[in-house]
DNA sequence: GGTAGGATGGGCT
DNA sequence: GCCCATCCTACCC
């Protein structure tokens, strides 16, 4: 495992940019909550306009709604009516777009996500896709429009920035409408889902 | 190493 | 009523 501190948290206009250049560059950044934490290595892009797989396709809804409100909150949502997936939202406020963070690398607590994952067998399961992340930092449906610039739930610049090789490949699951090369990770990296 | 099948409930047509 | 941005277990190489 590797040691990381933490820089500052990521400032809303971070979040206030295009979604793809917000899902490429969350990989390599500190997802923080409490004593959890752990670099993000995989993330998705949803950029909501012309995109048939993205939830925010077809308006909004009460679901949806947060997806198209100011940038730097959280939307969760359940999927198969027991996993959590946690996304952040991007692009100016009144415009849709949210990235959902698909893996981290366990950098603290990991003790306590291993208590929250009994499941896993080895420190590379922990947190390697987005129902998996959630349990282990346990973010929840009351997150649903947490503000990630501040409070308990965070994202942070790493102290010491490594450089990280970032590749597009298409995203995971999407088997309704065409996909798109809108899945970010960090190469090479062990702890990404798949 | 691999995969088939089931769990489980909200959102939307 | 059907779909789903998933995960786990059992079972098979």
């Amino acid at each position: 495992m590797v040691i990381v501190r933490f820089g500052p948290i990521l400032r809303r206009a971070f979040y206030e940019r295009p979604t793809l250049e917000v899902a490429r560059d969350l990989v390599g950044k500190v997802l923080v909550h409490g004593a959890a934490a752990g670099v993000i290595v995989e993330t998705e892009a949803y950029p909501g306009r012309d995109d048939l797989a993205s939830h925010s396709a077809r308006g909004i809804t009460d679901r949806t709604r947060v997806i198209f409100g100011p940038p730097g909150h959280a939307y969760v949502y359940l999927i198969y009516g027991m996993y959590e997936c946690l996304n952040l939202v991007a692009e100016p406020d009144g415009q849709p777009g949210c990235v959902l963070l698909r893996a981290i690398e366990p950098v603290s607590g990991v003790e306590l996500m291993r208590r929250r994952r009994p499941a896993a067998r080895k420190i590379e399961e922990l947190a390697s896709g987005p129902g998996k992340l959630t349990r282990a930092l346990g973010v929840t449906l009351a997150h649903y429009g947490a503000d990630v610039t501040r409070g308990p739930l965070v994202v942070r610049q790493p102290a010491e920035p490594r450089i990280i090789d970032v590749v597009a490949t298409p995203r995971i699951n999407i088997n309704h409408c065409t996909e798109l090369p809108y899945r970010f990770i960090a190469r090479g990296n062990r702890f990404v889902s798949g």
